[in-house]
DNA sequence: CTCTTTTCCTACAGACTTACTAGGAAAGGC
DNA sequence: GCCTTTCCTAGTAAGTCTGTAGGAAAAGAG
């Protein structure tokens, strides 16, 4: 039984995005320990802390170990997207067949696919690019996307 | 390493709407093969089979056996979507760890989350519900579609 | 009825990805 | 030295993705 494709958030990128905003929300107490980020968001810890670690090395947090060690953000939370907290843990936001649209050639009567797929990845780009962490923290989304988001019709299955 | 995650386009979701489109451009000179097609857009043949198998069972396509057989569209090229393409052969559009969007539950600082995957859903739905097999085969993308696609910015990576 | 064509169905296989877990080495503070 | 917490390597069970192989069932032509 096929199932989801499509626009996938996989666990690892949703993780990432909840350990991320449980930073952000923790002002400046000190750093947050992994074991604590993954009690509070109810992530498995070991796998927590493989993804802080492609988050330290895209260098959207830093890490303090020992005693009372841990993480925090390496920017202000208005400063990062959360198309930065995805690329960092999974690479492109959009791609066919596991190549960037750029790359794609197509024939005959689905030479206009290129174009659409662009289009699509520019408008997830636009919404991803467009919201920080400190806009999801506050639950303060910008207009454009809260507009969406309220519509009724967005919230039904198909 | 890892790579490409986020939205997605598998193979199978590319080739499908590709053969649709074939479809879409062959007027009415009768049904087309499945070889034909395989042929016209470089797709394996036996998967691709197996594809319009799927569109067939969710009533995109219908097919005639022997002779002179093959497939055409079920509907006009104008009443068929992308998103109805993509939906018949790989579920749902979005989801979020395997699951749609409004069966999760966020807490604390990540509840404003679902709002955001709401919003995203319901962005890429108004894209690809919009544009039609008649619209891509034609080279005439909505306008809404075809200026995000002119943008030039929409076709740098990141 | 037989032959050819083409769809339709089932099964499988190899490579890869996903979501974890285990165990310990390295660093920092007391 | 001791305790904590990050950092690193490895592995693994289950699933998905992209196909292939082989044949059975239908439709039409002769």
């Amino acid at each position: 039984m096929r199932d989801n494709v499509g626009m996938r958030i996989s666990a690892r990128a949703d993780y990432a995005v909840r350990a991320a905003l449980q930073l952000a929300s923790s002002g400046d107490g000190g750093p947050l320990k992994a074991e604590a980020i993954a009690d509070a968001q109810d992530i498995p810890h070991k796998f927590l802390e493989s993804i802080l670690n492609d988050m330290r090395r895209g260098g959207l947090v830093v890490s303090q170990r020992g005693g009372n060690g841990g993480y925090r953000l390496a920017k202000p939370a208005d400063a990062i997207s959360i198309a930065d907290v995805i690329r960092v843990v999974e690479g492109p936001l959009v791609s066919v067949r596991g190549v960037r649209p750029p790359e794609l050639s197509y024939s005959g009567p689905a030479e206009s696919l290129l174009p659409l797929w662009i289009a699509l990845r520019s408008n997830v780009r636009q919404i991803l690019e467009g919201v920080s962490l400190a806009d999801v923290a506050s639950s303060q989304l910008p207009a454009g996307v809260a507009a969406l988001a309220d519509a009724p019709k967005a919230w039904v299955n198909p």
